[in-house]
DNA sequence: CACCATCGTCTACAATGTAGACGCTACAGG
DNA sequence: CCTGTAGCGTCTACATTGTAGACGATGGTG
């Protein structure tokens, strides 16, 4: 609704991911890249589900990409908008002003 | 439910704030904190809510604080518990990981 | 041709985010 | 004393986001 909406912590990864793939991203290198970095699955259901409401958004955007002798249907590729990248900016700004004073590690005493 | 359940934003937010405050802070504060650094506003049921909700995590834990010739009643003072400090550092590290690499003021180019 | 694998869609439900109405206690003014 | 005002926390209700798994389509394989 407003223009500084907040991102969703899984929307952000999912957004995030894209862009380390290179703004051309195939679902499988992404989904890849948030399994590694989260240390988590990734079902089917919640990456297309969060990559059609991002799209909803305006903040992803995807084209088709021919298999040219592959396997399987139809491809896609995808990109952040402009609109992303800034929700994202303004996520991690938010975040990191919270974070920023706060050591985590030196709390780590049971 | 699994150990290493995600922590929505908000919930991220409530917890580094009530840390930042110095880990026995008030609401009024907390709320404060959060609404300077995220420059948005947070209702008095937003905030609550998802303490009560971070309280069955166990991952924060409040103690009353006896007014002492202040106004209203009963004052609380909320800490996080070490749980709470587990789920903050494993969501930073999530975060951290995608983020590393992408440089975000780079892609700002309309 | 039957069968398997991959990619994306859809439905459904759980968890989180958020607002606002309520109720209580204390203090200020009349 | 009674009433108004204000701060703190509770509760209800609903919107948004997170997540799984069943389903269907397409192309390759034996």
């Amino acid at each position: 609704m407003s223009p500084n909406a907040f991102l969703g912590e899984f929307e952000q990864m999912v957004l995030l991911a894209i862009l380390k793939q290179g703004d051309r991203a195939f679902a499988l290198e992404v989904r890849r890249e948030i399994e590694d970095s989260a240390d988590r699955s990734v079902s089917r259901g919640a990456f297309y589900t969060t990559l059609d409401r991002l799209e909803r958004k305006g903040m992803v955007e995807w084209s088709e990409a021919e298999p040219s002798g592959r396997r399987s249907g139809p491809l896609r590729r995808f990109s952040v908008t402009p609109v992303g990248l800034a929700a994202l900016r303004a996520s991690r700004r938010a975040l990191e002003s919270l974070w920023s004073g706060v050591d985590l590690f030196a709390e780590e005493r049971p």
